[in-house]
DNA sequence: TAAGGATCTGTAGAGCATAC
DNA sequence: GTATGCTCTACAGATCCTTA
């Protein structure tokens, strides 16, 4: 919708580009303004004001004058085109965001694949080591697994008391215990590597966000010094920029620069 | 300090949707 | 069918920043 409104004395004239509220598209809350020269006000401008008949949805611009609506584009334009580009940047820097959380997810669930890896490597090597002192072929193997799975008791060959692991393996007591010493050692420290790895990944994690943020923040401080836009506070929502009487008046008002 | 790249900004055109 | 709105994008000028 478009006002047209005469200054005092004729002397100028205000176009006021109210906003559209179009569903998901972005639109403007608060009305935008140019003040067109004395120059540029027709005599028949004021027949359509504010007050008067119902008005259209989409206001014929009849009582414009090529130059006006000419002038009255290229406002609408050059805030449409700020508008998207804005929007452009708040998607990229989200992308941006997004593809930073990712690579530390990859990070992370490589070190854990490595370390259970690694762990699985080390218990098939104790594995075959007491099966090795056992005497115990690769034939048997698996009724004797799935006898100690089924009895109830627990399957891990490192846990239980070293006596009773004793008794199952048959081996001397002195055995398990320096054996089952050197499994708790090489858990902690694995459990010490992954602690440090995950600390450095959640440094470098916060790093990045503040980063980020702060990159983001001072754009956003940029572009509203220099538009006036505002952005909600934590999010990439985008709000239309309040133009309030935007015109020559306005600091980077440079309509003709083309 | 000049040159050159990066970024910002305004403008115009195209395409599509909508109201009449 | 026409006028208008909205969005996107190419283009060009302005501005900023780095570097030799």
């Amino acid at each position: 919708m478009v006002v047209v409104t005469a200054g005092t004395g004729g002397a100028h004239k205000v176009l006021l580009i109210s906003g559209k509220h179009n569903g998901s598209q972005t639109a403007f809350s608060r009305p935008i303004s140019v003040v067109l020269p004395a120059s540029q006000v027709s005599s028949d401008s004021d027949s359509n004001t504010s007050a008067g008949p119902p008005v259209r949805k989409r206001q014929r611009l009849t009582h414009l004058s090529p130059e006006e609506k000419a002038l009255r584009r290229k406002l609408k334009n050059r805030v449409a085109a700020q508008t998207a580009r804005d929007r452009k940047k708040a998607k990229m820097g989200e992308l941006e965001q997004q593809v930073i959380e990712l690579e530390l997810e990859n990070q992370k669930l490589h070190i854990e694949n490595r370390l259970l890896r690694e762990k699985t490597s080390s218990l098939l090597t104790e594995n075959e080591e007491l099966r090795q002192r056992l005497g115990l072929d690769a034939l048997d193997s698996k009724p004797k697994v799935q006898a100690l799975l089924s009895n109830g008791n627990d399957a891990g060959l490192g846990i239980g008391s070293s006596e009773s692991a004793a008794l199952r393996l048959r081996v001397p007591p002195q055995q398990v215990q320096a054996q089952q010493s050197l499994n708790l050692k090489t858990s902690q420290w694995i459990r010490m590597v992954l602690t440090l790895q995950t600390m450095s990944l959640i440094c470098y994690w916060a790093f990045w966000t503040s980063l980020t943020q702060r990159r983001s923040l001072s754009l956003v401080n940029q572009g509203a010094r220099s538009r006036r836009c505002c952005w909600l506070e934590g999010g990439t929502q985008y709000l239309p920029p309040h133009l309030h009487l935007w015109g020559p008046h306005q600091l980077s008002w440079r309509p003709l620069m083309n």
